[in-house]
DNA sequence: TTAGGGTTAG
């Protein structure tokens, strides 16, 4: 195009600006002089959104303001804000916003690109003036100024709002309703999402892709895997239009709901997959303890070409901790270290992965070098220590954590109140229970009960739990009773046990754990009739008993072992050591503690039962297999018993090694025989 | 010519 023609020609200017298709950057240049020359401010306003359109937002900027502004130039600013919200820049956009000169009078999407950038920021307090304004210029009716304002609200928590301004519209359109389903969904309200989608049907409004992810969420939520799929019937009956992403909702909505099978299928038969589809399917096998299959698939999409994302690794993550997979946990730690940037979730799923894994000295340094540290992951390290039995590091955490001004919240006392708990420091217990709510305004939940009536009862304090109970203002919940009554049988104060398994038989638990603590309370207080009863519910219940097993790893591989299980080829040479080291302890003092065989049966059956319990099978597995030295790692899906955590203080000084448990509560540190631990529960 | 959507940490 040559140049002095287009400036002869004004007309042709207005169609190379005005023209779909996107003239280049040097173009918009060259015409730039020209207009200057020109003039006129009119094409200056084309000129600037055109450079907007092509990205080149400084130049549009710089034009806007200094030409004169116009009622018609608003078109242009509106292009740019456009701009920076599609890059994401938020902030810039709502000073541009802020910037506008008063002659470029804002327009509905003025107000709703501003209103969209609050939204993206969480900004409310910004919100509100460029609100008033809109609602002054008349556009309170308006159905993208309203949606915009729908989406502000539920993305700052502030559904009530919402609410308010979804029934004063009086129109609405899928993007009004769709924002409602996905606000009531992250608000935590998938049932009113699933009212929303009703309501919106009824009202004539067709569903599409992306109103769906919002349903789909919402059954995902609810764990209603037979509404999910009449959903999911109703979208291939209407031949919906499902993309990548609303296919992916649907994937994690199967997963989570344990339908595994129809999860995959839909995977598999997805014609395009990202890294998102993929973290969602392995993360619904980790979240639903099927750890081994959720590190079967991370390993094929790391063999896919596609690039494991963040989800992806964080779910990984999550399955080495679960089966204690050192090896692979530190390598996956070492795969990130060289390709993504340590971001706070992946910090604290690798320090997690540590923590879970056993190794304490790892979790540390992971903490010290994550440079920005959120509450999130302070939090983890507080529980790190507090599993660890390191009482005094979690409160000198807790206590640092507040010097940074960082708010703690109701976990980060959940797990501080754990960890002193563990630790016995009792008075500090009482002190942070009683600071949480008069200092920080956190009102203390179930779990941070059961944390403190553990705590006192660990020290004897039995009735003062009790008494703290009973100023309780509400009813204590049965997390509660049972955390007191497991003080009861842990202290032999069979007589307030007997009571308090009486209130829980009451309120007729359903839960195998419960029901099988209040027995051996009954057992322990010889009334075996009411043992019976315990069992009886125990069976009516339907539910199993959880069969104990130890996990062990030994040169990266992980070993599973069951009390009585023969099938393993080492069986005999397992049996033959645990006899050995059962020898030696006995020569050292150590006596059979069968009260932990809440059974009436015979002693000699009780000590069988007791000296082949998986954790004793898998330390000797670990003996048999590792080198002198080498530091054994075990984790057990209950807890250990009174009696194995005796034993394991004695081998781990015949054998000189250190031994670490992990329980279903806790670590234990086994070396030269003592434990980390005060007493064993 | 503007408003809505997927996974993941304590």
């Amino acid at each position: 195009m040559r140049l002095p023609a287009l400036l002869a020609d004004q007309r042709r200017l207005r169609r190379v600006l005005s023209s779909s298709s996107s003239p280049t950057l040097a173009t918009l240049t060259r015409l730039h002089a020209l207009l200057i020359v020109s003039s006129s401010n009119h094409l200056l306003a084309s000129l600037a959104a055109a450079y907007a359109r092509a990205g080149a937002l400084d130049a549009a900027e710089s034009t806007l303001a200094t030409s004169p502004a116009s009622p018609s130039s608003i078109a242009a600013w509106n292009a740019l804000l456009a701009a920076h919200s599609r890059g994401g820049s938020h902030r810039t956009a709502l000073r541009v916003f802020r910037a506008l000169p008063p002659a470029a009078r804002p327009d509905s999407t003025t107000f709703t690109l501003a209103l969209s950038a609050c939204a993206r920021l969480g900004d409310l307090a910004a919100a509100e003036s460029i609100k008033g304004r809109a609602f002054e210029a008349g556009y309170s009716k308006d159905v993208f100024v309203c949606s915009a304002l729908l989406h502000l609200y539920s993305r700052c928590g502030a559904m009530g709002d919402a609410v308010r301004v979804f029934d004063g519209m009086p129109r609405r359109d899928r993007v009004s309703w769709s924002t409602m389903v996905a606000g009531f969904v992250s608000a935590g309200r998938p049932v009113d999402a699933l009212g929303m989608y009703r309501r919106m049907r009824e009202d004539g409004v067709e569903g599409d892709g992306v109103v769906m992810v919002g349903v789909i969420q919402a059954c995902a939520a609810t764990g209603d895997a037979q509404t999910g799929a009449s959903v999911h019937g109703y979208i291939l009956r209407h031949g919906m239009r499902m993309d990548v992403v609303a296919t992916t909702s649907l994937v994690d909505m199967y997963a989570k709901n344990g339908k595994f099978d129809v999860a995959r299928r839909v995977f598999r038969m997805m014609p395009y997959r990202n890294a998102v589809s993929w973290s969602a399917l392995i993360s619904g096998f980790v979240q639903n303890s099927h750890a081994d299959e959720a590190l079967d698939l991370y390993r094929e999409l790391s063999t896919s070409g596609l690039q494991p994302d963040s989800g992806a690794h964080v779910s990984a993550l999550l399955a080495c901790a679960d089966m204690g997979l050192l090896k692979l946990g530190k390598s996956i730690h070492g795969f990130i270290l060289r390709r993504l940037e340590l971001h706070c979730i992946l910090g604290t799923s690798i320090l997690d992965m540590y923590s879970k894994c056993g190794s304490l000295e790892s979790a540390e340094k992971l903490f010290d070098r994550v440079s920005s540290r959120d509450l999130v992951l302070w939090n983890a390290m507080i529980a790190c220590c507090g599993t660890h039995g390191r009482g005094h590091d979690a409160l000198a955490l807790f206590q640092e954590l507040n010097k940074n001004g960082i708010n703690p919240d109701h976990a980060t006392f959940a797990s501080l109140l754990s960890a002193l708990s563990h630790s016995g420091l009792v008075a500090e217990g009482k002190f942070w229970f009683d600071r949480m709510s008069k200092e920080f305004g956190i009102e203390p939940a179930e779990k941070h009960y059961v944390c403190i009536v553990d705590l006192l009862a660990r020290s004897g304090l039995v009735e003062e739990a009790n008494d703290l109970l009973a100023s309780m203002q509400t009813e204590p919940t049965i997390a509660i009773w049972v955390a007191l009554l497991s003080g009861c049988l842990n202290n032999k104060k069979l007589e307030l046990g007997e009571n308090i398994a009486e209130k829980i038989l009451e309120s007729r638990p359903e839960d195998i754990g419960v029901l099988a603590l209040v027995s051996n309370l009954y057992a322990a207080a010889k009334k075996w009739d009411k043992v019976r009863e315990a069992r009886k519910l125990m069976k009516d219940s339907g539910s199993k008993k959880v069969p104990g097993y130890s996990l062990v790893e030994v040169h990266g591989m992980r070993h599973m072992f069951v009390m009585e299980d023969q099938s393993h080829p080492q069986h005999q040479e397992i049996l033959k050591m645990v006899a050995k080291l059962d020898s030696e302890m006995r020569k050292m003092g150590y006596v059979l503690r069968t009260e932990f065989v809440y059974h009436d049966l015979e002693e000699g059956v009780k000590e069988q039962l007791l000296s082949y319990h998986s954790e004793r099978l898998a330390i000797a597995f670990g003996l048999l297999n590792t080198s002198p030295g080498t530091r054994l790692v075990i984790i057990k899906n209950l807890r250990v018993c009174g009696n194995c955590h005796d034993a394991i203080k004695y081998i781990s000084k015949i054998v000189d090694r250190e031994i670490v448990v992990r329980d279903a509560k806790r670590f234990h540190h086994f070396k030269d025989g003592a434990c980390s631990c005060r007493d064993y529960w």
